[in-house]
DNA sequence: TGTATAAATGAACATCCGTTCATAAGTTTG
DNA sequence: CAAACTTATGAACGGATGTTCATTTATACA
């Protein structure tokens, strides 16, 4: 899966339109962009936290947060019983902002 | 897939956050991308076109193209041998240039 | 009508994704 | 240490996706 050659020529580089792809495709999911929406306003949050705020089974959870982080796009940190995850990449938040910012969606 | 029951507490609503997630899904490869920056500089092109600047083969694109007919990404219609492809949903290049405006990527 | 050209299609296949379930691992507290 | 709690992990599974290849359909043109 990489960059057809021409590419290049357009008005987005092979760079940027890979790593457009890249942050499309890992945040493409109900679940996940609520959870990019959820940590932009709440700078970090328990497993726990937003598996109730969202209504997402634990393990289904889990395994969104730690394939999010696997990707660079959260961090987190151990406080004691709980693991707190926060925004690492925060881009992210801003591609989220942009979209919604369209009128026409 | 269905979006997370606490998600329409958002700032995005549930129905933005779908329509996020859709054209995200969509796009969200090296290929379409080119195809989307490709078609919203040009009106329309053949197939054969979109071959040669993309250097995607044939077939391979022509799943690529009809994938997003289906979805309402584009449009096509016939001229003598060639098929024309168009853009026709104009908010993916919207997103896409929202993207690419995007100074930290 | 036959041949060349353009594009679509469908099988086959590997890979990735989303999800569920059961279980393990780390931490606190009694 | 055992019990309770929080999170991670790994197997398993169905379904979607990306790709290749061979074939078919549609059109033009000699």
């Amino acid at each position: 899966m990489t960059m057809p050659a021409a590419a290049a020529d357009l008005n987005l580089t092979t760079e940027k339109m890979e790593k457009v792809a890249f942050i499309l495709k890992t945040t493409a999911h109900p679940t996940r962009i609520a959870i990019v929406q959820l940590l932009a306003q709440q700078e970090s949050l328990s497993v726990t936290e937003i598996s109730e705020k969202l209504r997402v089974e634990q393990s289904l959870l889990s395994h969104h947060l730690s394939g999010m982080k696997l990707k660079g796009i959260l961090s987190s940190h151990r406080e004691g019983k709980n693991i707190y995850y926060a925004l690492k990449m925060h881009e992210v938040v801003d591609v989220i902002q942009c979209l919604a910012a369209c009128t026409f969606l």
